[in-house]
Parts: C-alpha cells; sequence; structure tokens
DNA sequence: CGGACAATAGACCGCTTGGTTCAGTTCCGG
DNA sequence: CCGGAACTGAACCAAGCGGTCTATTGTCCG
C-alpha cells in the first residue's frame, strides 16, 4: 500500500494537478486562470495555494511532469538483431505517432510559448523529447555501425537526421491545423519513405 | 517641428505597426500589453485604437505582415540549370538560415503559441513558411525530373524531407534555448548532409 | 492673424486577474 | 466519538488589463 508518504499532506494534490494538466495544456500559461484550474480540479482555491505558493511553480510543476510523462512514450530499441529496416520502421512509427498525436502537441505548443519565460521548461521539453530520441538513436547507430549494417561518419547528424524524416510534413501540419488527423497509413507512409532514404545514404549493401 | 508635410491621416501608422511588431514578438499576445506597445512606438492609446479598433485586430496584422516578410525570405529557385547538388546547397542553406535566425524563431513561436486561439494566423503561417518552400521546392523538382537530373516517385514527400533535413536540429535547438547561435559552418555541415542524403537517394547517378 | 478641427496625451473606467483571509465544515486516525 | 488537520466557499484586495473620453495641442486655410 502507498500509505508511507502518501497520506501524509495532501489528500487532492493529485486532483489539484491533473486539473492543472487539463486547463494549462489547453490553454496554456496566461491563458488558463487560477480559478479555471480550481473549477476543473473540483478544488478550492485556498487548497490549491496550500499545495502550490503560485501559479508559477505550479505550472512549472505540470510542465515538468508532462514532459516526464513524454519521455516514458520515448522510442526504445529492443531487437537491435533485425534488419536496420525493421528497427527503424518500428522506432519511426513511434516518433511520428508521438509527433501526430493531440499529446505530443499539446505539449510541444505549450512549451515553445513559455521557452522564453520558462527556460527550465524549454531544456526539460528537449532532453525528455527530441533529445532523449536522439540519444537513443546514436546509440542504436553505433551498435549497427559496429555489427556491420550501416556506414555512418557523422552519427549525431545521422540520428537528428532521422528522427526529422519521421516528423516531415506530419509534425508541421498538425501544429498550424491543416491536418486534424494523420491516418496511420498516411504516417507509416512517411515513416517508410524515411527509412529508405536512412538506408539508401547509409546502408551497406543495396536491395531491391 | 515637423518640417513634413505629408499625408495628416496615418503619420504615425507606421509607428504603431512598428512598435506593436516588435512587442508582440518579443512577449507573445498575451504577455503584451497595449500601453507596452503605445510605450514601444512612442504614440498614445488613441493614436493606436484610432488605427484599430481593439488589440486583436492588432495581433492580426502584425502576424500576417510577420508572415509576409518570412515570404519574402523563402527561398527561389533561379539557376535551374546547375546541377542538383549545387542548386539544393544554396536553398538549402537559405533554409537553414531562416530556422536559425532570430527573426524566424520569433515569428514561428508567437504562430504556434497563437495559432489554437486564431487559426487564420497558423495557415498565414504555414502558407508563407513551410508551405511556401515545400511550393518552390515541388516545382523545382519537377523541372529537374523532367530534365533527367533526379529519380523522385513520391515529389511532396521528397521536397518536405528535404526541408526538414536542413531544420535538423537547428530549429529545434535554437527554439528551446540549447544553443543561442549557429555558425554558417555548422549549418552549411547540416545542409551538405541533407544534399548528400537527398541526392543518394534520388539521384540519377551516383557520385562518390 | 484667428477660428475650425483633427490628432494627441493620458487620466480614467469597469472588469478580471493572482493571491489572501477566515469562519466554518469534513475527514480520519486513535 | 473526539480532536486536529485538511478542505471549503466566499469575500476581499491591489494591480493590471483593454478600451474610452476629454482637455489640449498643433496645423491648415481664409
Amino acid at each position: 500500500m502507498t500509505t508511507v508518504s502518501r497520506v501524509k499532506r495532501g489528500r487532492k494534490f493529485d486532483q489539484v494537478l491533473e486539473g492543472a494538466r487539463t486547463v494549462f495544456l489547453r490553454d496554456g500559461f496566461d491563458g488558463a486562470s487560477v480559478d479555471d484550474i480550481t473549477r476543473e480540479a473540483g478544488v478550492s482555491k485556498a487548497t490549491l495555494y496550500s499545495y502550490f505558493p503560485d501559479k508559477r511553480l505550479l505550472f512549472l510543476e505540470v510542465a515538468k511532469g508532462e514532459c516526464r510523462r513524454q519521455a516514458e512514450t520515448a522510442v526504445e530499441f529492443d531487437d537491435t538483431d533485425s534488419a536496420p529496416e525493421m528497427v527503424l520502421m518500428i522506432a519511426g512509427r513511434r516518433i511520428a505517432e508521438l509527433a501526430s498525436s493531440d499529446f505530443g502537441r499539446s505539449v510541444f505548443r505549450v512549451c515553445v510559448a513559455e521557452a522564453e519565460r520558462f527556460p527550465e521548461v524549454g531544456h526539460e521539453f528537449y532532453k525528455s523529447g527530441p533529445g532523449l530520441v536522439r540519444q537513443r538513436l546514436i546509440a542504436y547507430l553505433e551498435g549497427a555501425i559496429a555489427r556491420g549494417q550501416l556506414a555512418i561518419d557523422d552519427i549525431p547528424l545521422a540520428a537528428a537526421q532521422f528522427a526529422e524524416l519521421c516528423r516531415a510534413e506530419v509534425h508541421v501540419r498538425r501544429l498550424f491545423h491543416l491536418d486534424e488527423t494523420f491516418s496511420a497509413k498516411r504516417r507509416d507512409g512517411i515513416v517508410r519513405g524515411a527509412v529508405e532514404m536512412f538506408m539508401s545514404r547509409y546502408g551497406v549493401q543495396r536491395r531491391d
């Protein structure tokens, strides 16, 4: 049971955080009023302010939490023994999925909007999103090179390129509401294009 | 004393727009107060409101103007007869420059932040930025294919891929303040990587 | 030179915001 | 079932907001 430090101080702590999450991701920092948040959380203002000294800190807490959630959805590389085409296809799908999801879009939007005012949010976002993906891709690519499956000189660049290719169009068009959804099919086409391009540049042997 | 005998109506119109531009790009829509803008513009509130009925409309005007400015800086393709490597290298440099410039970053940030509240701003941004680049790239690629310089099946995808490759890392790292500047050298490296990748996928003949 | 009139500065208004306070209510372990 | 901590709801505050209004300035033309 979570009886240890749980019940100590704050029965409604999670409610507050959850409400803040909803409202901040929907309306941004300025767009969200504290009253909105309390209403959404089903909690009184005094309760909210008993947990968080001010709106700023509450926002930072939420933002960091969302970045952590984002990190959890990031790519992982398990079956590193398969052909790079397969591994990259699966990884690319994850990247494209996040880029086109409502969650990914909201977090991105809010972090971009507030990165000037809250630089730490910007860093956290990068570290838990694009940065983490990049890092894991690099690790995989190094392995694949060692295994003789790929030939890459500038590994960090290659990692960035692949990730960027998987987000091509998807990200931007979702951000600016040019497409409200991306079908798995359409996403797959883009990811396949990314893999083909990547392999034709860095693959050690041609395949038809 | 003003030696200028100008059109009476609108002496300070440009001042207002310029001040609004500065403040909106720096602080966003909510972050910018009308008083900030008048102060920056060196103009009174009544003057501002004699030109624009409200803050919303002023913002829209500024946003559209910035998108237009952005469009002016977009790639153009003149010397379409050179080798694709050269043409793409030059185009890619332009893309990477805009992505890493303060101007490009500010406009992007503000448009992302407000695309929810002002959908037209989002559309305008896409149309005058990534969309325009994409469109011109497509036109160029079609020509290059006709000339037998390239072999591409999905042209729009290829265009998106190239643009995205040129922005790899640059854009994201600037957005979230991981790098305050990108040297021309570093940018060139990324663009060169983009061109190499693009050519190894879509070039009709291999070159070493 | 002077009267008409548009452009201006900035005081002003109503309203919302973030944040505080407090008298009372609910919850829960002992 | 008691006592104290957690929670509530509403009232309240100062500050700042977008937007308006008026008194004043500057300019043009007869």
